[in-house]
DNA sequence: GAAGCGTGGGA
DNA sequence: TTCCCAAGCTT
């Protein structure tokens, strides 16, 4: 019993320590004049977190100003169009975050009278927040004791604890979750939270980490055994398979044929050129076209072979080019097919590389 | 619980 | 060039 209770007086100490260390860290040298940190609601957290899932901070930051400026609240937000919102969320990727973020937005509307919960069980049932990014929420948005987990702050404590494993296995995510827990402090919960973000991003960095400015440099048992480079110990990884497709530019004046993809699945959601899955010849093209559009084709170019890559597939692209006939370009009238000129966008979501394909064939 | 889900940048 | 993966969540 007594060497029980020592044990836990030793380590919360110890916690006491770390997080004196990472808050005058963060004093010193923590991001504080990021977009969402300025007239910080939950509403521009809640956003600002869910775009930062899975990208880095550089790339967001355009993005954020943009929707902000678009829909400075969950009001506004939430009586938006899908469409709208994938038109924002063009090039950021992943994008059953920003389906989500307008499902989310008509619940907290409809549901929660426009005021986000402070509270982690309702948080985490919201569509596309899940355990970091409510703990990240609560946290920040509310000055709640809260505990996130996101790359940044699994790399540090990986190091900090020197653990070998891929931290992406089971049991090893139960631990850092367990450690970063019990590290969390109940003072200056929002500036700790942003520490250890800061830390892991500016600092304890994937490649050579700057253990020399690091406030934990003393504790980390990675850097004690001098491998704090080698850790965390990378996803074991299989090579992507590769899958080919034609991507059709059907032209017509300055506008090309698009269509919107599936709710689900890669793109859902977004508009994209019609595709030929493999490699036609220059009749296969044709025979396509005038079966599924009835249009008149005058002259077809093929453009080089271009990869695009996903997350879990390289797709190689060939992209080819005709122009259809005015006298022949009826398109369908259900909604999903639209003649989309770049000099005049359509408020609608592009996949990145439809995007650049359109944009340099016109 | 493993796989699906984007994109861009750094090494 | 190729690999890795970044403020993860959903199914």
């Amino acid at each position: 019993m007594k060497h029980i209770i020592q044990s836990i007086k030793k380590s919360n100490l110890n916690n006491k320590k770390h997080q004196t260390a990472i808050l005058k860290w963060f004093d010193q040298h923590g991001r504080k004049d990021l977009p969402w940190q300025k007239n910080k609601t939950p509403y521009r957290v809640w956003v600002s977190e869910i775009m930062l899932q899975q990208t880095q901070v550089s790339t967001v930051i355009n993005y954020f100003l943009r929707f902000m400026e678009r829909f400075p609240t969950v009001y506004l937000l939430s009586k938006a169009t899908e469409d709208e919102v994938l038109h924002l969320w063009t090039g950021l990727g992943y994008y059953s975050r920003a389906r989500n973020l307008l499902r989310t937005a008509k619940i907290i509307v409809n549901d929660f009278q426009g005021e986000f919960p402070p509270k982690l069980s309702e948080l985490e049932k919201l569509p596309g927040i899940g355990p970091s990014t409510a703990g990240a929420i609560l946290a920040i948005a509310f000055g709640q004791k809260a505990t996130i987990l996101d790359g940044n702050v699994k790399r540090v404590l990986t190091r900090l604890h020197c653990i070998k494993e891929w931290p992406g296995d089971k049991k090893i995510l139960t631990k850092l979750w367990d450690i970063a827990k019990q590290l969390t402090p109940t003072d200056r919960i929002e500036d700790y939270t942003q520490a250890m973000m800061d830390l892991g991003a500016t600092v304890c960095t994937r490649g050579k980490p700057n253990c020399n400015l690091c406030p934990l440099i003393n504790s980390c048992l990675a850097r004690k055994e001098g491998i704090e480079h080698k850790l965390p110990k990378s996803k074991p990884r299989k090579a992507l398979p590769v899958r080919q497709a034609a991507f059709l530019l059907l032209k017509k004046d300055n506008s090309v044929l698009l269509e919107k993809r599936p709710p689900m699945g890669i793109w859902g959601g977004l508009w994209c050129l019609p595709e030929i899955s493999d490699y036609p010849d220059d009749s296969e093209v044709k025979k396509f076209i005038t079966k599924k559009f009835q249009f008149e084709i005058k002259d077809i170019k093929f453009l080089n072979i271009f990869r695009h890559t996903f997350s879990h597939f390289h797709l190689d692209i060939l992209p080819i080019v005709g122009n259809v006939a005015k006298t022949k370009s009826k398109i369908m009238e259900d909604g999903q097919q639209i003649w989309y000129n770049p000099q005049e966008p359509a408020t609608i979501g592009l996949p990145a590389p439809v995007k650049l394909l359109v944009e340099n064939a016109l």
